[in-house]
RNA sequence: GCGGGUGUGGCGAAAUUGGCAGACGCACUAGACUUAGGAUCUAGCGGUUUAUCCAUGGGGGUUCAAGUCCCUUCACCCGCACCA
């Protein structure tokens, strides 16, 4: 019987004894290998089920790799600063201090239980005053090439926190942590100009082997967009202002402009009679909230300020207004608006009642050449009693359509529809409402043998009442044409391509934003989208009133809480205004042991260090910075201080750096998409720019964990406490190894996965199991044919399913080696041999057990890995499948690669096939060597 | 609304990339060994009217052949969300 707990506690002490899992980092004599795992913050629950499963598969490669000949890196640390571990603290009434080195001895006895070979000389906490000096290292740099900068602006501040949080930590107008509300507030801050990195940090996706979703939303992230900036002259004055714009195509369309409320203008331009309404209006806007914000984006708002711009292409007076659906912190902070082909700045101004220009024009039907030009009207009839519509149902047409007809000469659409509407149905009594843009049509006359290209434009009217006049038409036209009333559901039945776009238009009036030929547009008349857009932007570039420009969604990185458990910044603001950065020989600023280290009112509690905050600097008086780095600047680049952690002098050794970058696997969860993982990438894109890190990129190769939910299918936490999985648990009752085996055969390692208690019984069993094989003595020197073609195949399997982390399959494919060998009744002493140490990374205090119980008094860990023989793999003997129209009828034996020949005879001497077969003709027989024989018959 | 993903037995899941759907495991059923079985071993196990036919969320298509490719539709999950 496999006594796991004293076999696991037996290792675990061997390998600690023989510091078997160090990694001498200078051995540049095998291939590196550098696999890393997301440290965790000790938060005080200790280590949860989902931490498990990313570990195991990471110490899984860990070793496999060593016993394929790599050298190792895989260390294991502490992101101790920031929030969480604050938080927690708190919440629990522990100090921050002393509480971290608590809960990282938690951690640290978890994590050795579950045997996993970390590298532990190697071990880092990022609240260690010897690992933030290099965090505070890094910051002066950045400081000095401009990327950390001290700056007045408008923050998201959460008052429950009595913190400025990042945009990465702001949830729909709420803090991530917490679920606190989030309102703006303008401070000065300090700031990381991420996006002067922006473009670098984009491109450098391309190449990186990550989940195709993660690249997907730091992509979305940047926001990367092309476009225009253009000057807009306030009329009468002689201020100016830029818009930034994706459309500059459609300028001649654009009949006003918006400038945020805290745009610097507003106060200039406004007059005297718009001014109480303007400040009012720039009030409420202020104290919203971000999630009032967002929350109450349904309805437009907005206010004039009586002022005027010109439009540059055009020199038509458009007025100008503020509304905060125009953000201050993006583009210029302004826009031109076209409500024609912007749907906000459509239902901006339909609420406002602007002018609507359309400067596109929507194309339907199929270009053709030679064309005949043609002005068609399209009119809908409603009638409100009955909710109905007025259709013509021709008979020759066979369906529905709507009044038409042909505009002549010096008439107007509404003119032509109302004649046209008399005409064909005699009502007289109808009201305008509202009419399309133009639509450019296409379509060929089969009667006439002509092609049109038709400028159309569709109106509706509302009946009043049913009055008639006698319809104008021919006696026989009167037979193949009724009217009818049709509701909304029978608009189906029109048939007409264009009846149906102009209905719809009619009815849901929206800007149009595809793509078209130009008009209303002077010099952009007849092109389309993209050509109009180079066009007007070298137009603008020729009148030095625009040029072209491209934008990112990327903000600064915010780089300051107002809380205590963080680095310090390495900062004094001297009494003069002016800022001095501590020398590097007084790194590191050590944060002070204080008492009472919680904030209040949004004051840093380093406020409160009167000791340690005022300093005099060559005579003058200064205050150092009080607020503190967020919890994403130490874990920013502690993948480089793994590599040479006790290094005085240096970040870390060059030559190791040189070395040892970049982690070739990274494995944690995928919440870090755009905090941790493009903070990372900043700031080693930065450090390989000073010529510090090696490469640009870090992480070479990526794999977020699913998340293990509870038993319910939901995630485990505080709402359903029964459910929660608490890992020490499971290897106090199964065994560490039975955790790793259960959650590696769970599924695919990237999926989330519900957790099942009679899963991790039958991983224990199955543990059991192959221990029986040793302990029963079935493991004899002794041949058995029978066996080789799995073992090979199962060492084979196993290897590659192992490099690409789909550990289900491989540990399937250990089980099916298993069964036979119980089928067998014996395992041949080889093979016990490979199959050990194939099983070894995976269950390594088995793996080592067996090991020894094979005769062997070293550990298994630096073992070489089995390799197979692919010529004992194949099969002298394939069973075909045999179809007959492409249903399964017969399997056959032949032999591997036989002649499509022989195959085919093969398959129509089947008894069974022939049955299929037989009194039918054979069309053909398909034939795939050593797949499939398809005979097809009619 | 936009972007990404998922959908296969009672359950977790496989499927060499277009070639025998359901490997492996759980649960379940039967048998063996047992004083006993929540241990172990052996066998069975998608449904069905069982020499048949139906089955990979639904509908349609391409193909000799579709879980896999194309079109369409539904459901759930995860991002982003007035980004001009």
């Amino acid at each position: 019987m496999y006594n796991f707990r004293k076999t696991e506690k037996k290792w675990q002490e061997y390998w600690e004894k023989n510091d078997t899992f160090r990694t001498d980092i200078y051995d540049f004599s095998k291939p590196k290998y550098y696999v890393l795992d997301m440290f965790p913050y000790p938060s005080g629950v200790g280590l949860h089920t989902g931490h498990a499963e990313g570990y195991t598969a990471t110490d899984i490669i860990a070793r496999m790799k060593r016993m394929q000949g790599y050298n190792v890196l895989h260390p294991m640390g502490w992101d101790s600063f920031g929030l969480p571990a604050e938080q927690y603290a708190i919440s629990t009434g522990n100090h921050p201090n002393g509480f971290t080195e608590k809960n990282i001895e938690t951690f640290r006895k978890q994590l050795k239980s579950l045997g996993f070979s970390y590298d532990w000389s190697k071990e880092i906490s990022t609240s260690d005053p010897k690992y933030y000096k290099w965090t505070q290292w890094i910051f002066k740099r950045l400081y000095n090439d401009g990327l950390a900068k001290y700056i007045d602006m408008p923050v998201n501040w959460c008052e429950e926190l009595g913190c400025v949080l990042s945009n990465d930590e702001v949830i729909n107008g709420r803090s991530e942590r917490g679920g606190y509300p989030v309102i703006r507030k303008n401070m000065k801050q300090w700031v990381m100009d991420i996006p002067k990195y922006a473009e670098v940090l984009l491109s450098g996706l391309d190449k990186l082997d990550w989940p195709e979703s993660t690249k997907e939303i730091q992509r979305n992230w940047i926001g990367k967009s092309v476009g225009a900036e253009i000057t807009f002259k306030v009329a009468n004055t002689n201020k100016e202002f830029i818009v930034f714009t994706t459309r500059a195509d459609t300028l001649f369309g654009a009949t006003y402009c918006v400038l945020s409320p805290e745009h610097k203008l507003v106060d200039e331009i406004t007059t005297d009679s718009q001014r109480e309404a303007v400040d009012k209006y720039k009030e409420i806007a202020s104290t919203k909230s971000d999630l009032e914000r967002t929350e109450l984006n349904k309805e437009k708002t907005g206010c004039f300020t009586g002022a005027y711009a010109i439009n540059p292409v055009n020199g038509r007076k458009i007025p100008i207004w503020i509304a905060d659906y125009v953000l201050a912190t993006y583009g210029t902070g302004a826009i031109m608006a076209v409500p024609a082909h912007d749907e906000r700045d459509y239902e901006f101004a339909s609420k406002f009642g602007l002018d609507i220009i359309p400067v596109l024009q929507q194309e339907t039907g199929i270009r053709r050449e030679k064309e005949s030009f043609k002005n068609i009207i399209v009119a809908v009839i409603y009638d409100q009693n009955s909710d109905k519509y007025l259709t013509i149902n021709w008979k020759d047409k066979d369906g529905r359509l709507f009044v038409s007809g042909t505009k002549k000469e010096n008439e107007t659409d509404l003119e032509c529809a109302i004649r046209e509407i008399q005409e064909e149905t005699g009502y007289t009594n109808i009201n305008f409402v509202r009419n399309t843009f133009p639509i450019n049509h296409h379509y060929f006359a089969y009667n006439k043998n002509k092609a049109y290209s038709i400028n159309v434009v569709g109106l509706l009217f509302e009946l009043v009442d049913d009055t008639k006049v006698n319809t104008n038409l021919d006696e026989d036209e009167k037979d193949n044409f009724k009217i009818e009333w049709v509701c909304k559901e029978q608009i189906s039945e029109v048939i007409d391509e264009l009846h149906s776009t102009v209905f719809c238009n009619l009815i849901y009036p929206k800007a149009y934003t595809g793509d078209g030929a130009h008009i209303n547009s002077d010099f952009l008349n007849g092109l389309g989208k993209q050509e109009a857009i180079d066009k007007m932007i070298s137009w603008l570039e020729d009148k030095k009133i625009g040029s072209k420009k491209v934008n990112y969604r990327l903000r600064e990185w915010i780089f300051a809480r107002q809380r205590y458990w963080g680095e310090p910044v390495p900062v004094v603001h001297l009494e003069d205004g002016t800022i001095k950065l501590l020398d590097d020989k007084d790194l590191p600023l050590v944060l002070p042991v204080m008492e009472d280290y919680k904030s209040r009112n949004g004051k840093a509690p380093l406020d409160n260090a009167q000791d340690w905050k005022n300093v005099v600097i060559d005579g003058v008086k200064g205050v150092r910075e009080t607020s503190t780095m967020p919890g994403a600047a130490g874990s920013s680049w502690y993948f480089l201080r793994y590599i040479d952690p006790h290094n005085e002098n240096a970040i870390a050794d060059e030559e190791l750096l040189k070395h040892w970058m970049p982690v070739d696997l990274y494995i944690g969860g995928p919440e870090h998409a755009v905090g941790h993982l493009l903070y990372s990438r900043f700031w080693n894109n930065y450090l390989y720019d000073k010529g510090i890190s090696p490469v640009k990129e870090p992480f070479e190769r990526l794999v977020h964990q699913g998340m293990i939910l509870g038993e319910n299918g939901i995630k485990m936490g505080k709402r359903y406490p029964e459910f929660v999985i608490n890992p020490t648990d499971i290897v106090n009752s199964h065994g560490a190894d039975a955790l790793r085996l259960y959650e590696m055969f769970m599924g695919p390692l990237e999926a989330d996965k519900p957790w099942s208690s009679s899963g991790i019984d039958a991983a224990k069993k199955f543990i059991d199991r192959i221990y029986r094989i040793f302990e029963d003595g079935k493991v004899l020197d002794k041949e058995n044919k029978k066996l080789e073609k799995i073992y090979h195949q199962t060492i084979k399997k196993v290897t590659s399913d192992y490099e690409t982390l789909n550990f289900n399959t491989a540990i399937s494919q250990m089980m099916i080696f298993v069964n036979a060998v119980y089928k067998e009744g014996f395992l041949p002493r080889e093979y016990a041999f490979g199959i050990v140490k194939v099983l070894s990374p995976l269950c390594p205090h088995l793996g080592e057990e067996l090991w020894e119980m094979l005769g062997n008094n070293n550990t298994i860990a630096y073992e070489k890995w089995p390799t197979f023989d692919e010529n004992k793999i194949v099969e002298e003997e394939v069973s075909i499948a045999v179809q007959v129209n492409g249903k399964l009828r017969d399997t056959i034996k032949v032999l591997q690669d036989a002649d499509k020949s022989v195959l085919e005879n093969e398959a129509l001497n089947s008894e069974i096939v022939k049955k299929w077969v037989d009194g039918k003709e054979i069309v053909k027989i398909i034939t795939v060597p050593n797949r499939i024989v398809n005979i097809v018959v009619k």
